[in-house]
DNA sequence: GCGGCTGATAAATCATACTTTTGATGCCGA
DNA sequence: TCGGCATCAAAAGTATGATTTATCAGCCGC
């Protein structure tokens, strides 16, 4: 999935950030490299790479006579794409999956609302075929095809937007995206009103419509929010 | 200012990844890290490690017999703070600028708003406080002082919204804040009239007005957008 | 009790050797 | 001439020993 299979280092990277992730080590609790170097059965090169890593994450930090410090959350780079999947996999999913709700609905809108003005007639192109692709693998029950044409059209939408830092969102709302339904918070076959509004989204971003993309964005970060989280969400 | 200064690696960290942000090594140019050991005049080491948190950062990958390859655009992670520094530092420091207020419009109003609903007792305190630095700061035209009083200012109410992702992007908010001081895009005393907007932030969130703090809040970006980017944008 | 000295410790850095992958080259047969 | 296959070599990946440096902790003298 990640870089994990490439390399030995991305495999102890991505083990020795989901420990720390899952809170197996405290925050302030030191780990020395030695330690490490025997914990995972590698050499110091490819610990210390790891740990750079992380520390670049904020997960750690490395100090001389000291030790690999695990840092508080405060510091985490909670926008790294391979934070959030370590976040997901653990336990504080449904929370999580709760911000990064409301992160969409601040931010999903307001995209589709700029993509209305700036999206290319191609971009406009590639968000009528992914809502295609949405409505046949769809009514297959074939929830991974189904999975990747809903991020391929956010994606498309959060590029469309012509702002860089939206694009820069659309790693985040896959790793949202695949969570659920790798999680199985979806149901077995999407609802066919989803898939109606990402049409409408498309439709009305197609005709330059902003108030109605606007609008319709947010029906779909609502109700993707609601159905994943439960009524009470 | 960052992690460049603390030791070898971060240094090198700091300067490659500026240069290929800079744009001076093009898209899909190879660099070879003995080249950069020669470059930098340290070791293999430092430069691996280096190189890694660019990979990390999906700015360069490294691949076996080819050497590194800097990545497209795309796939950079638009929010690491490194990331928006090095960029802000470099010719695309407007569109940059007109992105991240976009994002903040986005954002910030709904944190200011969920703040209403969530902020503690303790964290009303210490948006008074930053307010109050600010007033302070702001009339002895001390601008370093302003912007760490007006960093503290957003970090709060960030944290106070009760949302992990929306208190990940103080960091964020702090390089746009602190890239308006350093490159001279503040006037030499900062408008009275914005420091009162702040303070009615804090006002809203402390009795609990939601829509008042929501308002406000999108008051203070645009108009903090409007006075970097000129009456036009 | 406080400030500075000193030794021990663990990361940081350097240098080097070995391994593995993979792009490139060139040969051979069809 | 072209396409497939074996071989080679280049460059990153991995491992490890040696050396340097920062920092903590304890000691000493005032």
């Amino acid at each position: 999935m990640g870089v994990a299979d490439e390399s030995l280092h991305g495999a102890v990277l991505d083990k020795l950030g989901a420990l720390v992730v899952a809170g197996e080590y405290a925050t302030g609790q030191v780990l020395r490299i030695e330690q490490l170097e025997a914990r995972f059965g590698v050499s110091r090169t490819v610990v210390r790479e790891a740990v750079r890593v992380l520390a670049s994450m904020g997960l750690v930090s490395s100090r001389r006579r000291v030790g690999v410090t695990v840092s508080p959350r405060a510091s985490w780079n909670l926008f790294d794409p391979r934070v959030i999947r370590w976040r997901l996999d653990n336990g504080e999913r449904e929370s999580l999956l709760r911000s990064l709700g409301e992160l969409r609905l601040g931010v999903e809108p307001v995209a589709a609302a700029l993509a209305a003005a700036h999206a290319t007639p191609e971009q406009c192109g590639r968000l009528t075929e992914a809502v295609m692709r949405m409505a046949v693998h769809g009514r297959a029950g074939d929830l991974e095809s189904y999975l990747a044409a809903d991020i391929l059209f956010h994606r498309t939408l959060l590029e469309a937007s012509g702002n860089d830092m939206f694009g820069g969102l659309s790693t985040v709302v896959a790793e949202v995206l695949a969570g659920r339904t790798h999680h199985r918070l979806m149901p077995a076959f999407p609802e066919p009103a989803a898939i109606r509004r990402h049409a409408e989204v498309a439709q009305a971003i197609q005709s330059g419509d902003a108030a109605e993309a606007r609008r319709a964005m947010r029906d779909i970060v609502e109700e993707a929010t609601r159905a994943m989280l439960g009524p009470g969400g």
